[in-house]
DNA sequence: TTTAATGCAAACATTTTGCACCCTG
DNA sequence: CAGGGTGCAAAATGTTTGCATTAAA
């Protein structure tokens, strides 16, 4: 279980395990194909009859980032989306421009190679972001 | 000259080739490694004793983009950076996580295998984006 | 001269922060 | 009970828009 590794992250760093940000941890990880954006992580709280702050939410958000355990991603909206990182090997996303679906397909083997087109640079790779944007099936047929 | 195709952009759209328009473009297609940001094309244009507002720069970049001559790009930061489309083949970026430079690299092969993946999907792939976060040359010395 | 473009200021959307109060360890 | 956590409202950012004025075709 992925709270564990929340909970060790929030010891070791001198952190406290409050309700809310277990309530804010469980939204991200419930349901890996979700990637809420913060005011969607706000609203479901909110019909869980659960009233947490955009301004808490933000904060907690920032260190699961930091800690490594969450992943922000950018669907070329205005905002940002989060992902679980930990549970999930290196993959991008398919993000239909009509209707905002996003579906994940896992890329090992370009990872393998941008990590090389890195190496040759000198550059020493971290992290890979990856988006293809199109239209879903469906979409595609009206 | 690309100056060309922007003018044939506007006159086909009933939009009026004025000078400030011009000075904006050749902002983004000036020096295509620079990347510049909304802000940084204000910036040069003070400097350069042209008076033009954000807003009008705003304006300008939506619909070069639009027009598929710009493209708009994430570098993980909170708002956008604008490039050359139209002289560039397929590319991503290495982007250094401490001091923002930002290098190209070109991904014809990785594009690729992304229209193959999207077509296993029946996704209609349309545009990429690659960006690799790590550290530069000089930054890993520090 | 007609229609679109611009600057300005205000509006907007997203995210961050200061501060008084609250809760975990 | 000490020190971090939270909500609220205000501030900070980045971007868009309404409107009166200016400029291109």
């Amino acid at each position: 279980m992925e709270l564990k590794a929340f909970k060790d992250y929030l010891s070791s760093h001198k952190l406290k395990f409050t309700r809310t940000r277990r309530l804010i941890f469980e939204e991200i990880f419930f349901d890996e194909k979700v990637h809420p954006d913060a005011y969607e992580i706000h609203r479901r709280l909110k019909n869980k009859g659960e009233k947490v702050s955009l301004a808490t939410i933000y904060r907690t958000l920032n260190f699961l980032v930091k800690s490594g355990l969450v992943s922000e991603v950018d669907f070329g909206e205005d905002h940002s989306h989060y992902e679980p990182e930990i549970t999930k090997g290196a993959h991008g996303h398919l993000v239909c421009l009509s209707c905002g679906e996003v579906k994940e397909f896992s890329h090992e083997k370009i990872q393998a190679l941008l990590k090389k087109i890195g190496k040759e640079s000198h550059f020493k790779t971290d992290k890979f972001s990856i988006q293809v944007f199109g239209y879903c099936t469906n979409c595609q047929k009206k």
